[in-house]
RNA sequence: GGGCUCGUGGUCUAGACGGUUAUGACGUCGCCUUGACAUGGCGGAGGUCCUGAGUUCGAAUCUCAGCGGGCCCA
């Protein structure tokens, strides 16, 4: 091989820049016509582009990247797609900010034009952070969900959703936000600790406690417990509203703690969740006392046009007035907040869009799926279990898929697009055919569809679902975050299920959240926010990538550290040493030489070396197979660092630079073999250090090479064992000479190995000393000092008297031990009683006594090892 | 309040089909410039495995309770 310059210091940036520069991008396309090689499909989580790819993305793209590597070295045929999930609020607001507007002061159509302009100048700056990082993305298959050649399909997805029959529309309680004057869907309420008042008031029969004195209006009963002796009587009676005057009903409810409060509730339209529950099973009236922008309505009678909490002061002081409010205790409470703004929602009735939700569908489809890590899998059976209401769609926004929906001027009918319609916006394009009752004035939709709309069809976006190419549905994996399980995960298998019948995916891999270097997570307040091109500046994204594989396991929260990163950095370069170290010994070794080497000219140590590579790939395999990163690449790194590095190189200098053709040929060769498929075994992790190292082997890239085969005839008991001894003799010498405070490279007298049958030469040029290997046994005295019992076997077989056994053992002491075990057998008296054990019970740890001779003994499991002064 | 999850040397972490000497990293202390690497090598110190109870011959590991952290939710 040729030995191009390999400079002693390994230059990240420089390395990494080079190859972004060179690589042919189109490696990595996804090949919709092939069905040789098995398809992966991944079903790339769309980020919102805010125009910042953070830290967590980065985390989450790693896993997805290293996933793609290896399996499209695995031999197959991989897609590893970019969304881009656009629609949103967040835009809108930004939108008005940038501009000085708000969305109301210019055209539906100028304004959505101005979203995605900023929309598209976002996507561009993660595009960026993206490529820096190495992800090996399909850019053949970008998807862009503003773009109509993708919410056509959001929009086919609701028309034939609710030709179905899995949609429909009506009034119904929804979360609603004031301030933004939409209604929300449960998985975008937050919720927020806080303290609120218990206000205690008189009715004419009972009292009754409330923490929303401002929705008496809108009280249609009073609850209580059936068993609470207090109220029993008025159960089924009239009740009058105290200021409003209203009269309702007083009725019986087991949900009703007879312990907090009075024990006796307001039920209003609506203060929470449960007074819509109550609402509908006992079939009560519908009073809007709050309007769309949270002000009281005419319903609240006097108080009409104040806000709530307006409403809430002056209804508590005209209570007080009547002397209506007797009591006021506080009360910590838990609020639902918009998670956009945090302005607290509130619960209104209004005609909105729903999709139906399928619980025993999406609990069978999660069964189906495969979780990385298993556990997660709870988490969305407990959120499906706990969704009362059907997902509410609809949203009174404008940068959003259009509902294609008209409604008929005349007679009120709905009309939807027929799918050729589409894509379209009923607000700025007609039905093409006149209502059944044979209008053709028609009133638009205004409402917009919930971004989840557009995101839950990736699955079936990225496997051609409604495009030129044939379905290959289910994808084979999605990558996502714990945080939006019950989201994205949630949504995307209802969706998939109602289109296609099918599950969405074969598995699923969470990936955690990323903690701040202060152990919480990150956010702009808390100010340990680290962009990932803060880290790849400094250090490098090989480094970054590093920490993503190494930082936890998958699944868990990973804390951003800083060291984590510089050690990563660190064995880069140490692993650039070791390339730099065998590439100088290999330019006389061509690759032919390799294929055709003789493999019986191995010595002990080589062959230790690679049975410990191949179970390194055996291992990497079976670990990337099941998505466990972490110990991967642990297994990786310690294989180089310490394996390699610090002992078969160690080992194998004698031979590298001795005079014998042969022994330094077989070093070579492993070397080689080492050297290259340690950089194939990387590439998935740190593909541009792979790439690097790989590029001295071949003008091929490494990210199109198959995967290291495992070779079994290379994995030994044997040959580990006895590398290992030699090794291990290695290393006690080394212990020996640190002890006494010699040099580890000064040479010793004489090494006499006694009862080990191994090679000696690599020892000797490991220590720098002379050794021979000694025939039989050496004339020194072996002392027990030790018996060792062997639990595995003793406590299965004596079960409860294993305890006093191995006391029995113990008082006996080594030496009487020690003799009954060379006769074969071994009496202990216990309870007394005579038991017998196999000689294996034991082990009898002896030390060796160096009998007057000028030497030291060094044990290395069965050898003697004695070292001549 | 519920669900899930975690609690291991100073810090972070591996181990979890129960088997007696608990893994590694960072830090720390000592020694060493040896012919790839001082961003290195060698050696050492440092642990009530959150607490309590239970199961067991034996518990970091299993069970229960409690305390504390995180995430998701009501």
């Amino acid at each position: 091989m040729t030995e191009p310059e390999i400079p002693k210091e390994y230059n990240a940036n420089e390395v990494e820049e080079k190859w972004m520069e060179k690589w042919n991008l189109s490696m990595y396309h996804f090949n919709w016509r092939e069905d040789t090689r098995p398809q992966y499909i991944i079903d790339t989580p769309p980020p919102y582009p805010t125009g910042n790819f953070h830290i967590g993305n980065a985390l989450n793209w790693c896993y997805i990247d290293f996933v793609a590597r290896y399996k499209r070295m695995r031999g197959y045929n991989v897609m590893f797609p970019e969304g881009w999930d656009c629609h949103g609020l967040p835009t809108e607001v930004k939108v008005e900010e940038v501009h000085g507007i708000t969305k109301n002061q210019v055209l539906r159509a100028e304004f959505r034009r101005m979203c995605r302009e900023l929309t598209a100048g976002n996507i561009e700056k993660m595009r960026k952070t993206m490529l820096r990082l190495g992800f090996s993305v399909d850019w053949s298959n970008e998807f862009v969900t503003m773009e109509p050649s993708y919410f056509v399909k959001t929009q086919k997805s609701f028309v034939k959703m609710y030709n179905d029959g899995y949609i429909y529309h009506e009034d119904h309680p929804v979360n609603w936000c004031p301030r933004c004057e939409t209604a929300i869907a449960f998985a975008e309420v937050e919720y927020d600790a806080g303290q609120t008042k218990l206000n205690f008031v008189h009715f004419d029969k009972v009292d009754i406690a409330t923490t929303r004195p401002e929705l008496m209006a809108a009280c249609v009963a009073v609850a209580v417990n059936p068993k609470d002796e207090r109220y029993k009587q008025y159960i089924g009676h009239e009740i009058e509203v105290p200021v409003f005057g209203q009269k309702v009903t007083l009725i019986a409810d087991e949900a009703v703690e007879p312990e907090f409060g009075t024990g006796a509730v307001m039920i209003c339209t609506f203060g929470d969740k449960q007074d819509v529950r109550w609402w509908f099973k006992y079939g009560l009236p519908l009073v809007k006392a709050i309007g769309k922008q949270g002000k009281m309505t005419q319903a609240a009678g006097k108080y009409e046009g104040m806000n709530i909490t307006e409403c809430r002061k002056a209804v508590i002081s005209d209570l007080k007035t009547g002397g209506f409010l007797y009591n006021q205790k506080p009360l910590e409470q838990n609020v639902g907040l918009c998670w956009r703004c945090d302005t607290p929602i509130e619960i209104l009735s209004e005609p909105q869009w729903f999709v139906k939700i399928n619980h025993q569908g999406i609990l069978k489809i999660a069964d189906e799926i495969n979780w990385y890590p298993e556990y997660m899998k709870v988490r969305l059976q407990n959120w499906t279990g706990t969704m009362e209401w059907d997902w509410c769609i609809s949203r009174q926004r404008i940068f959003a898929t259009p509902i294609p929906i008209w409604y008929c001027k005349q007679c009120g009918e709905v009309m939807i697009a027929e799918e050729s319609w589409l894509p379209i916006d009923p607000n700025e394009a007609a039905p093409k055919k006149a209502c059944a009752c044979g209008s053709t004035e028609f009133e638009p939709e205004t409402d917009v569809l919930d971004t989840w709309m557009d995101s839950s069809i990736t699955a079936l976006h990225v496997t051609g679902w409604e495009s030129e190419h044939e379905l290959r549905l289910p994808a084979q994996i999605r990558p996502q975050g714990h945080d939006i399980i019950r989201t994205w995960a949630f949504y995307t298998i209802l969706r998939t299920l109602a289109l296609e019948g099918k599950r969405p995916w074969d598995s699923i891999m969470v990936n955690g959240m990323v903690l701040g270097p202060d152990g919480h997570k990150m956010s702009k307040s808390l100010g340990n926010v680290i962009s990932p091109e803060e880290v790849t500046t400094q250090y490098s994204a090989d480094a970054f990538r590093q920490w993503g594989a190494v930082g936890g396991s998958t699944g868990s929260d990973v804390m951003f550290r800083w060291k984590d990163v510089v050690s990563a950095s660190r064995f880069l370069q140490k692993m650039w040493s070791i390339y730099r170290f065998s590439m100088s010994h290999l330019t006389d070794l061509e690759p032919e030489d390799a294929d055709k080497f003789p493999l019986d000219s191995l010595l002990t140590i080589d062959k230790w070396l690679l049975s410990k590579l191949n179970r390194l790939v055996e291992t990497a395999t079976e670990e990337l197979d099941g998505y466990q990163f972490d110990s991967t690449f642990k297994a990786i790194r310690g294989f180089a660092w310490e394996v390699l590095a610090d002992n078969y190189l160690e080992l194998i200098k004698g031979r590298l630079y001795g005079d014998k053709a042969e022994g330094r040929r077989a070093a070579q060769f492993v070397l080689y073999k080492t050297i290259r498929t340690l950089s194939l075994l990387l590439a998935p992790f740190t593909p541009f250090f792979a790439e690097e190292l790989y590029s001295r082997f071949s003008n091929e890239s490494v990210h199109m090479q198959a995967w290291p085969a495992i070779d079994e005839n290379m994995i030994s008991e044997e040959a580990e064992a006895a590398g290992e001894l030699i090794k291990d003799i290695t290393s006690e010498v080394r212990r020996y000479k640190s002890d006494l405070g010699m040099a580890l490279n000064a040479p010793l007298k004489k090494i006499e190995i006694y009862n080990a049958d191994i090679d000696t030469g690599d020892i000797a040029g490991a220590t720098n000393s002379e050794v021979e290997l000694m025939k039989g046994a050496p004339s020194f005295e072996y002392v027990p000092v030790e018996v060792k019992p062997n639990m595995g076997l003793i406590g299965p077989k004596f079960r409860k008297e294993a305890g006093v056994i191995i006391k029995a053992l113990k008082e006996e002491g080594p030496a009487v031990i020690e003799s009954q075990a060379a006769s074969g057998k071994i009496t202990v008296t216990v309870n007394g009683r005579q038991i017998e054990l196999e000689p294996e019970t034991v082990e009898i740890r002896k030390e060796v006594i160096s009998g007057g001779r000028e030497v030291d003994v060094l044990e290395v499991s069965s050898a003697i090892v004695v070292i001549v002064r």
